[in-house]
DNA sequence: AATTTCATGTAATTCGTTACATGATTCC
DNA sequence: GGAATCATGTAACGAATTACATGAAATT
């Protein structure tokens, strides 16, 4: 029944909170803003739309009717025989304040393979302390794969074809390849803040009292 | 019940083929030889090794035993109360078949994201024939992605900040990595059984490229 | 008028994981 | 003799999919 997922639910708060859209809608942006990366179908996001609003972070309302009282679902919303409404979802106060929880996430459900890429998605809306804190998360994550990786191949060179070696060196070069682009991100982003004194890098160390009091805006 | 996946049966059945094995050591083989893209775990392996066995596929056979008699868990193989035994597969004749079937399919379930990587570490034991329709498959349909993202971007580009933008940018040029990698692969696989060196393998080990040659042509 | 695209949903299924449970073997 | 690693499994859950079912609106 509860189709509660981590990711999809995070994007439609997260898309929701910028506009207020109805399922289909909302479907097209998940698969094309955010969309190389992960495509979800109707069978997961209506479900899960639904229990978002039963936890009372969205409400429905039926389109076409003008801003009178849109109590969640509250009116017998077109007769079942009528005219199909169109339901507009509209993230709601606290719908809004628990999106801007998760927001201020770290953690490896931030920089996971999962995660990362919807995280990055809506690092618009995060601050900047967090956005630095997933980024080098989700890079020593890859450094630490990278290395098994290197171990493993050092152990197993010589009893690999020809092919298997290539995928595992192509794997290698991707996953070098995003690190790469990580730390041009996480230069940007401390060029973005700290002009002042020079920085030694510290590296996924986790660090106290992040604050994380203001964040959000851009 | 019946925990039959697509790519893990496959991958078992190719290392199984290479020699046989127990679940532990599997479990490893799977996780790095063809790990970086896919990792499993026992609550999966297991499942689905019972039913590769039920399927006729494989046998077991209790290790320390010699070389006598290996039908499938044929005899009382030692009492529960006794020393655990190690169980080692061995894929049948029938499962040899069956998994030289499989590598000789086509199709999109040999391109798709899911599958392409184990295929690929396959193509060891693949055919020169299949291995080029497989490339090919991938390569179109990562075209076929790119051409899709290129036109959502045009559509889009005004409404998307900046980090949103990064994202689909980055996702973009990996996409267009793998079509430029797939293209040196199929340029190299037509040309033949000399040399497989392709540039910018820094290894060192030079290996005098496989001249796939040995087997399976149908 | 017909086809495509918009729009919403449910049921069954797939493919996997985590947590649990058990025990043997090897290393220090 | 204690820890790490080897080794095998099961039960409960998770997160998504596909196939199905329905129907309205726009386009050709």
């Amino acid at each position: 029944m509860s189709r509660r997922s981590g990711v999809l639910e995070f994007a439609v708060l997260g898309l929701l909170r910028e506009s207020p859209m109805h399922g289909y809608e909302l479907r097209k942006r998940l698969n094309t803003s955010l969309g190389v990366f992960r495509a979800f179908s109707y069978g997961s996001l209506y479900p899960c739309l639904k229990a978002l609003v039963q936890r009372g972070w969205l409400v429905e309302e039926t389109s076409g009717q003008p801003e009178e009282q849109q109590s969640g679902r509250a009116q017998a919303a077109a007769p079942l025989t009528g005219r199909r409404a169109k339901i507009v979802y509209r993230l709601t106060a606290e719908g809004k304040e628990h999106f801007e929880e998760l927001l201020s996430q770290t953690g490896p459900d931030t920089w996971e393979d999962e995660h990362f890429g919807v995280r990055f998605a809506f690092f618009g809306q995060t601050s900047r302390d967090v956005r630095m804190r997933v980024l080098e998360g989700r890079r020593s994550r890859l450094e630490e794969r990278l290395a098994k990786m290197r171990a493993s191949l050092a152990r197993t060179r010589e009893r690999l074809d020809d092919y298997t070696l290539e995928l595992q060196r192509h794997g290698m070069e991707s996953v070098e390849r995003e690190v790469r682009w990580l730390s041009e991100l996480i230069e940007s982003e401390r060029q973005g803040t700290e002009r002042s004194g020079r920085q030694g890098r510290q590296t996924g160390q986790d660090r106290p009292a992040p604050g994380p009091s203001d964040n959000t805006d851009r």
